[in-house]
DNA sequence: CGTCTGGATCCTGGATCCAAAAAGAGGAGA
DNA sequence: TCTCCTCTTTTTGGATCCAGGATCCAGACG
């Protein structure tokens, strides 16, 4: 018999022995999973709209269909699928309108963080900043696009990262991904790249000079100009439902 | 045997016929769930740092844990859990630091979508917000608390309604959330309150008079009160851990 | 010939079951 | 008597199974 538990809480960790507590990546196989499918969705395996089977990717991972489960509503936190309550997750399918919207926001927050961060980087910010800079470059020349991704993140990461704001360092990053995830899709083309890795050189040669005022204007140039790019390049989307052929036997 | 399906992809839904389609709150189990706990948390039913049993929060609901396990990873989202990986949900243990750094982040991102929405706002707005206000009068006086908290968002909610930005919104909304439920659990001192009533009145007298810029002023003031209230409370945090009374047999 | 309705099929959501891991308790040794 | 180790219990995480519902296709009717 289960006896009813006399306490109702349990009593807060009075030992320390956690030999596990954050040291290395225990994963759960859920986070691998969401892992997979990040990469998988980055890489263009759904198109927008779709959406996805679940046992798919249970078999396609080798696993149950309930970590796919979690996998895909930790992936709805980060906003790389919305659910839709009696159908399943789908991919979102109107990252114009996502991308509008979140340009400003992700501004707006940039600009905060950085007023307190710019000034605060250590040389060892510096340097990472640099060497983080130059992988990128050769991630974007080697044009691989999960990578490319995770460094613009680390990029604009250490650029924050000293506002003394730990949860606006996280929101910025969760939001920069979102960002990053659309444009991916909405123009995977080389040379909005190749403007954004200008303009990261930029703000390292103004964080040189300690001339933070050129710096952060150099960090929301970098946002408008992908917002204008992106504006121009999809004014209004053409067809509202491009009637894609049917699937044929 | 299952046949492999010819087509990747499901035809994008070449009919519109959704007759559900956010019509009526077809909630599933897990939402229901979701919201029950979020009472049973705004009710002060878990203490800071404790971990929710999930077969408890199951059995008190007479349904079975998986609902639970997914309402529990809607409340990630949502900031009132947090998740550690083999060891379960926990409510956050340090809604101080929390609280600090969510308090700025709220601020420059209201101000920013009270710049653009507040000029916006239709009567039938307007009277919204007054319907809202008195409700929010009474659920105060009544101490209801979760009323209390769901009214205030919606009047924050109406603010932020006009800017444009759909994302801007729910994101406010999300935040706001967070907010309100670490305010709660900090300070449940009815004065806070009765100060964030008077300035939702002077936020509504200056939108009657158009003064828009004093409408803003007043919103950020709302804010900034609770902050220097909320830190002058817990400057430091005293104990470090509280040493709770290990349960008796 | 187009549209609507009914049934078959597939998929998601929920329940139940099993394994693994962490916490708790008790005993042995210093 | 205190500490460390081991064994038990409790709880989470994952797998499998079942039911409800949505889509899709076919046939009937206008």
């Amino acid at each position: 018999m289960p006896k009813v538990r006399p306490a109702p809480t349990r009593p807060p960790r009075p030992k320390p022995s956690r030999p596990w507590a954050e040291i290395g990546p225990v994963a759960t196989v859920a986070e691998r999973a969401a892992e997979a499918l990040r990469e998988k969705i980055l890489g263009g395996a759904f198109e927008p709209g779709e959406f996805i089977r679940q046992d798919d990717v249970a078999r396609g991972l080798g696993v149950s269909r309930m970590p796919v489960r979690e996998a895909l509503m930790i992936l709805t936190n980060e906003g790389f699928v919305t659910r839709v309550p009696r159908r399943g997750f789908q991919i979102p399918d109107r990252p114009v309108r996502a991308l509008v919207d979140l340009y400003p926001i992700l501004t707006v927050l940039e600009r905060h963080a950085g007023k307190a961060s710019l000034s605060e980087l250590t040389p060892a910010d510096l340097a990472h900043l640099q060497r983080t800079n130059t992988a990128m470059h050769q991630a974007v020349r080697a044009a691989e696009a999960a990578r490319t991704l995770g460094l613009n993140l680390e990029f604009h990461r250490i650029l924050a990262s000293r506002c003394g704001n730990a949860r606006l360092v996280e929101l910025l990053e969760q939001l920069g991904r979102e960002v990053l995830q659309l444009e991916f899709w909405s123009f995977a083309n080389p040379t909005h790249r190749a403007i954004a890795d200008q303009e990261h050189d930029g703000i390292i040669a103004a964080l040189l000079r300690r001339d933070f005022a050129e710096a952060l204007r150099r960090m929301e140039a970098n946002r408008l100009l992908a917002y204008d790019a992106f504006r121009k390049q999809f004014e209004e989307p053409p067809a509202p439902r491009p009637r894609r052929a049917a699937k044929r036997k």
